[in-house]
DNA sequence: AGCACGCCGACT
DNA sequence: GTCGGCGTGCTC
């Protein structure tokens, strides 16, 4: 007789170790991978998530035995089993926490798979029985006659009733329970609906790959204004089936009920969106019906790539350069690129659009990994801004506004039209620039300016360990107009409301706009046309029209320029042309004037031509000459802990065990923001030609690190393909 | 992450 | 004499 093998299951657990846990399974249980269960894990109970089934157990260990299946089905479908294990050796978080942020959190809790079913009610009785002074009862008895069919408890409550009153009349026999409706389809007249397109957009429409041709990723570089939205609309209209499901990734910021409401005008009721502002009883709902294989096309932001879809025919991601899908913390995947990789998976197409597409994807795009479609022609007969560079050398500035730039705007008021300040607050490189001849120190060493450190004043490279002490004066020029760059840019509103006392200066920022509905209202002032200055970050630059504005001044380009992160040149071009996208759409014709001090930069003069491909290919040539991604595979560890001391120690521990013929390292040094909440933050970055072959040294330093008895105030994390340096 | 266990200071 | 501080270790 053959000797009895106990059933065992080895699970993951929504916690923060790099381990799974062996059960066994009870006979009347039968387990698959992605399933969820309820374990006992210590003296608690817990819920997990079936990895692997029969695999040996480790020797020496009683194991306890799972305690119930949650369902009978897997809460995580294959595919989307193996996008997440995926991701989490990709990215080199633990799979428990990946395979958990799958799930809606009402499901993570251990609550069941299920909606709460939901009472239909129906008019049943005659109201005249109901005594004179139950005046609410009988008009929601009127209420809900008038309703064809039935209505949910919930909508009887937000029509202005409540809980008791349909009690009550429930108790008098008045109002019975009614079946649910079946959900209604897609009507007839929605569904015939095309997007009309231009000649050009159909000639990119055609080059877009076919679902029925399997995997293949394509970049759609679409200037602004060229109507994207409209393709991706058609393209979906043209290849989903009355089954299949798409994914339409945005930008948080781009998922407006405005283009939501798009979306729904050609498919209906098909439509479904996921964003952070979901409440779990709604993330549960939606969640169900993709689990449920319903033909959803979601319109979600970068977790919606988790979502356990079962017949994903295509993926869009809208923006595809936007840095909003690279998750900052935790996770740290990316959205866009494990959007390419399920479709893969999954063996259908991925279209990547964006009108400054990311050094990453163009790359890809050049070395034919993606196809390139390119739509170059604004929608209707608007004309690209003329962008001109205003050199500032030496001129004095009021609120980091020059004479120029304060002629042009007041130019722009008398006639009547509306100007745009954007204040670049981004990629605030904290170097050191003389304001007079536009001198930056740079390392004696390395081909990189030095990062300002204002804690100890100091001047540090980050790619070697050199360092200085910050001067006051410019070291070529001796003028004392030598400050770290983006000082003195606070004052631009109020130089602006006292130099045009007779015309609203509306300041669009985060403050600005933190109350509900303040961006609507101030989008229907401006947008009323009466001339006015908007002056604002970075939220300026993304979302909203303002067809009004003829004039968009941008402050202050430089910061990103000689930023010591690698990223943001890219970043201030991709800013600088999406902000110079809200120049003059419609006839008007738009200007763009770029204060600086580097006019002779050759990406500013590049950029002054209007063309995004031509920079872009000037930024890979540097990239590549840098040794940086596209060309490098980068990862990097951050470490925190109370002292830097602790944290630079750690760091150092790592360089050493790091050391590794194809992988270089950089650091450790003090972060930019080196204190953060009284933490002392420090990195150390990894570089290599190979990605396996960085990819498994981390693997290995992370084994490492687990296996040492770190202090339990440190904290380290890897983040790999990192968006910021600092 | 939780949660218990453990070993030292100020309280009924 | 105990209550409770949070440092350390473990969870199949």
């Amino acid at each position: 007789m053959e000797p009895h093998v106990p059933r065992t299951a080895r699970i993951a657990l929504n916690r923060p170790i790099r381990r799974l846990f062996d059960y066994l399974v009870p006979d009347h249980i039968t387990l698959q991978q992605g399933q969820r269960v309820t374990v006992p894990f210590g003296r608690q109970s817990a819920t997990g998530l079936v990895v692997e089934t029969d695999a040996p157990p480790p020797e020496g260990i009683t194991l306890k035995p799972v305690r119930s299946a949650c369902e009978e089905w897997p809460a995580l479908p294959t595919e989307t089993f193996k996008l997440l294990s995926w991701a989490s050796d990709y990215y080199q978080h633990p799979l428990g926490e990946c395979l958990f942020t799958a799930l809606p959190p009402a499901l993570r809790r251990g609550r069941p798979a299920a909606e709460k079913q939901e009472a239909y009610w129906q008019a049943f009785g005659d109201p005249a029985s109901l005594p004179g002074n139950a005046k609410r009862q009988k008009e929601l008895m009127a209420w809900l006659q008038q309703q064809c069919g039935s209505a949910s408890s919930k909508q009887i409550v937000r029509a202005g009733f409540t809980q008791s009153q349909i009690r009550s009349l429930h108790l008098k026999g008045l109002i019975c329970e009614a079946p649910q409706p079946s959900p209604a389809g897609v009507p007839e007249e929605v569904r015939s609906r095309i997007p009309k397109l231009s000649q050009a957009q159909l000639d990119a429409a055609v080059q877009l790959p076919a679902p029925e041709n399997g995997f293949a990723a394509s970049l759609l570089f679409g200037i602004t204004g060229s109507g994207k939205t409209e393709l991706y609309l058609y393209y979906l209209k043209h290849y989903l089936g009355d089954r299949d499901q798409a994914l339409v990734l945005v930008p948080e910021i781009n998922l407006t009920p405005q283009t939501v409401a798009r979306f729904q005008h050609y498919f209906g009721s098909r439509i479904a969106v996921w964003h952070s502002a979901l409440n779990d009883g709604e993330r549960l709902s939606t969640w169900l019906k993709i689990r449920n294989g319903e033909p959803v096309i979601l319109i979600g932001t970068r977790s919606a790539v988790l979502l356990p879809f079962t017949g994903l025919r295509t993926i869009v991601v809208d923006e595809e350069h936007d840095s909003s899908y690279k998750q900052g913390e935790g996770f740290r995947y990316s959205g866009r690129d494990t959007a390419v990789y399920r479709a893969h998976l999954n063996n259908c197409p991925v279209i990547l659009g964006s009108a400054t597409p990311s050094m990453e994807s163009y790359h890809n795009a050049l070395t034919g990994k993606y196809s390139l479609v390119k739509l170059e022609e604004r929608a209707g007969n608007a004309n690209p801004p003329h962008i001109k560079l205003l050199d500032i050398r030496s001129r004095p500035l009021e609120g980091g506004l020059s004479r120029p730039a304060l002629q042009a705007i007041e130019k722009r008021l008398q006639e009547g039209q509306q100007a745009l300040v954007f204040v670049n607050r981004r990629g605030f490189a904290p170097a050191m620039m003389c304001f007079d001849c536009g001198h930056m120190v740079e390392c004696p060493r390395c081909d990189t300016r030095l990062t300002y450190h204002r804690r100890d004043r100091a001047m540090r490279c980050h790619h070697c360990d050199f360092q200085a002490a910050a001067t006051d004066h410019c070291p070529k020029c001796n003028s004392d107009a030598f400050k770290p760059v983006g000082q003195g840019t606070e004052r631009t509103e109020d130089i602006l409301t006292t130099q045009f006392p007779d015309t609203p200066v509306v300041r669009v920022d985060r403050d600005s706009t933190q109350r509900k509905g303040s961006i609507q209202s101030i989008l229907k002032k401006v947008n009323s046309g009466r001339p006015c200055i908007l002056v604002g970050t970075q939220m300026l630059a993304k979302g909203h029209d303002f067809p009004n504005v003829t004039l968009v001044v941008v402050v202050n380009a430089d910061g990103g320029l000689f930023s010591v992160d690698f990223r943001a040149p890219e970043q201030l071009i991709q800013t600088l042309l999406q902000v110079s996208g809200r120049a003059g759409r419609g006839e008007k014709a738009g200007e763009v004037l770029i204060q600086t001090c580097h006019s002779d930069h050759p990406l500013l003069g590049t950029l002054a031509q209007g063309n995004y491909l031509p920079i872009a290919s000037q930024l890979l040539a540097e990239r590549e000459s840098s040794l940086l991604p596209p060309y490098r595979t980068m990862a990097i560890f951050r470490v925190e802990a109370s002292t830097m001391e602790m944290s630079l120690n750690l760091l150092d521990d790592i360089k050493l065990k790091a050391v590794h013929s194809n992988i270089e390292t950089w650091g450790p040094l003090p972060a930019i923001i080196a204190r953060r909440a009284d933490r002392h933050r420090a990195q150390l970055v990894l570089v290599s030609k190979s990605r396996t072959r960085l990819n498994r040294q981390l693997a290995s330093l992370c084994e490492g690190l687990d296996l040492m008895k770190l202090p339990r105030d440190i904290r380290w994390a890897i983040d790999v393909d990192p968006l910021e340096t600092g």
